[in-house]
RNA sequence: GCGCCCGUAGCUCAACCGGAUAGAGCAUCGGCCUUCUAAGCCGGCGGCUGCAGGUUCGAGUCCUGCCGGGCGCGCCA
């Protein structure tokens, strides 16, 4: 509909333009835009045009909506225009134009308000990717909920969409993971080790120990005296840093190679999986796991270095190899090969950031932490220093969930082991309360996530008060059944017009909009404008089923009442499958 | 110190890339179940959009400065 008023005023303005009445700066269609009245005694839509003209035009944006306004043509889906406020055009729909709405709605069904697949970009959404290091908490699901849901919308707007999480399974950070374990099946072998202060900590460790045990029984056992034999002291008399590094180094002489790999992939293996199962039971599923490791194997990570070096961006420093980044716009250069010969993170990223702007022609949109935001300037300039478009590459950062438990704020830090995991947050509030939550307020906002709160007000989450609406009319229906009727949809559609309540033409416009709020909520990457469109929809409808009764025994109003209370659940339940939150026939 | 994000009702947040009288939920006060699900509905109370300037027909939205909060600034991952 936006799209066919935004045609009415090209044309208008086509033909002003030809009368030589107006004189239009280039272009102008393009700033054609429709917006949706606030207030009913607006309409329906809205425009601005006149006043954006009135200036260049030197004259006065009424004026101008007049000129305008004359020369519309007529439109079957338009009952009236008129002219407000400072210079508005403001548009009503007709009873045509509903009637088209809730034919399309019943005959689209599932698919009411998804675009054409691949009439937009094709786009590569990475999210989440958090190290396999412990299991996911409620700050990686946040970028879950709102990854998963973000992928769905724009799938919904017409977008391909390929979701990928991208595994560090080869850096320090794993070596530690897979240290701690050992340690901590050398405590279940009975060995008394110290454990060190920069190890992880969660009780996730001793599962996997268990297993190793289980595995190699007492194969990969060394005397704890072995073990700790002449290591730099650990924190806090020493630097827990090189304590760290020193008993990986110990490790892995002591376990040889072989054993050595084997508690790292024992430990990779467990923890990705458990990672994946977290994630699939929240109902976010990725088509692509990526290994960082692959990067190295596969020689991609030479090939990307390689070519910075060509485009002349790296540089011997030290006797490490740098990028010049700070003359790409970063405001550090950064190692890509260390002194010792090890690639850094950075150069896996720009590698990973390689392939994939290869494999999508559109953009590349990574959803980030807020801690990440320094990543940015970073991955930009890689992207330009390997000679492609850094404008592919777009970042959405998801802001902090706080989580708060009798008025507390909990402490979040993943070696501590002291933090509310993801399953948790599940078990404790539910996959629909939780999925919902986390994407209710916009992603670039804090969240404060009170524990107490979304488990004792369970009752009074707006998620139920949508769910709620799709049970009633679910309801509604399984009453008609009871009482032998049936509902014509044919009818329903010809008797539309009889639905002319201020109620009924409230909840008209806003499943007739439910298409456009797809595409601009993809546009926009803001998946919390869903949330809010199904919050108001569920809430027009609970008005309705307070204000009038369906089976009545006029049967055109029945079954026209009938047709949108259908059009009410189908678009219902569309939009809560995009934000991951079921729809249930009763409650 | 530098950089990024954010300051809107008592609390948590919206406001369709500059539009019309800034809206919801929670909390609070008062009403509505013999009728399709009261996990609901109707009404009241509640605002100098952090402060001060600027840009223009028009600013919560854009620009500058200040105040306040969060986060980030390693040959860590």
């Amino acid at each position: 509909m936006r799209a066919h008023i935004k045609e009415l005023i090209a044309q208008s303005l086509g033909y002003l333009q030809r009368e030589g009445g107006l004189s239009l700066p280039d272009g102008i269609e393009e700033k054609i835009r429709i917006e949706y009245a606030r207030d009913r005694s607006h309409g329906d839509y809205a425009s601005n045009i006149a006043m954006i003209l009135a200036g260049p035009a030197g004259r006065s944006p009424r004026d101008i909506a007049a000129m305008i306004a004359e020369r519309l043509p007529e439109s079957r889906r338009v009952k009236k225009v008129e002219i407000a406020g400072p210079g508005f055009l403001n548009f009503f729909a007709s009873d045509h134009h509903f009637r088209m709405v809730l034919r399309a709605v019943l005959e689209q069904a599932d698919d009411y308000g998804r675009g054409e697949p691949g009439s937009r970009e094709d786009v590569l959404l990475e999210f989440v990717s958090a190290n396999p290091t412990g299991p996911l908490h409620v700050g990686h699901g946040r970028g879950a909920a709102y990854g998963a849901s973000l992928a769905a919308i724009m799938e919904a707007a017409g977008h391909r969409v390929e979701r990928e999480y991208y595994v560090n399974d080869h850096g320090r950070q794993m070596d530690i993971l897979a240290l701690s374990v050992w340690l901590r099946y050398l405590e279940l072998c009975g060995e008394p080790v110290d454990f060190p202060a920069g190890g992880y900590r969660g009780d996730y460790v001793y599962d996997i120990a268990r297993q190793l045990r289980q595995d190699s029984g007492d194969e990969l056992r060394h005397a704890a005296l072995t073990v700790a034999d002449g290591l730099p002291p650990d924190s806090p008399e020493g630097d827990a840093d090189r304590h760290l590094d020193a008993l990986i180094e110990r490790a892995r002489s002591l376990l040889g190679s072989d054993g050595y790999r084997h508690c790292f992939e024992l430990a990779l293996a467990a923890m990705t999986a458990e990672i994946r199962a977290d994630l699939e039971a929240f109902g976010v599923r990725y088509d692509r796991w990526f290994s960082e490791r692959s990067l190295d194997e596969s020689g991609a990570l030479k090939n990307a270095i390689e070519r910075l070096d060509d485009n002349g961006w790296v540089e011997l420093r030290d006797g490490a190899r740098w990028f010049r980044a700070t003359e790409l716009g970063d405001d550090k250069d950064r190692v890509l090969v260390r002194d010792n010969g090890r690639s850094t993170y950075f150069a896996s990223d720009v590698a990973y950031l390689l392939d994939k702007l290869e494999r999508c022609s559109g953009q590349s949109l990574y959803i980030f932490g807020a801690d990440h935001h320094g990543y940015i300037p970073r991955l930009k300039a890689a992207a330009r220093g390997l000679g492609e478009d850094a404008e592919r590459l777009e970042f959405q950062l998801v802001q902090f969930a706080a989580l708060y438990r009798g008025g507390e704020k909990l402490p979040m830090s993943t070696r501590s082991g002291s933090f509310v995991t993801l399953r948790q947050l599940r078990e404790e509030v539910g996959n629909d309360a939780a999925r919902y939550f986390y994407v209710m307020r916009s992603h670039d906002q804090h969240l404060d996530f009170d524990l107490d709160l979304a488990r004792s007000q369970a009752n009074d989450n707006p998620v139920y008060y949508i769910q709620y609406a799709h049970a009633r009319i679910a309801s509604v229906f399984r009453e008609l059944d009871g009482r032998g009727l049936r509902h014509s949809r044919e009818i329903g559609e010809k008797a539309s017009e009889r639905l002319d309540s201020d109620h009924e033409q409230d909840l008209l416009r806003l499943v007739g909009r439910y298409p456009d709020l797809i595409k601009s909520a993809a546009r926009q990457r803001a998946v919390h404008s869903v949330a809010h469109y199904l919050h108001s929809l569920a809430s027009a409808f609970h008005t309705w089923y307070n204000a009038s009764r369906f089976l009545v025994d006029d049967e055109d109003l029945r079954h026209a009442r009938l047709s949108l209370a259908a059009a009410v659940g189908q678009v219902l339940r569309n939009g809560l499958a995009l934000v991951g939150v079921s729809a249930p026939e009763e409650m």
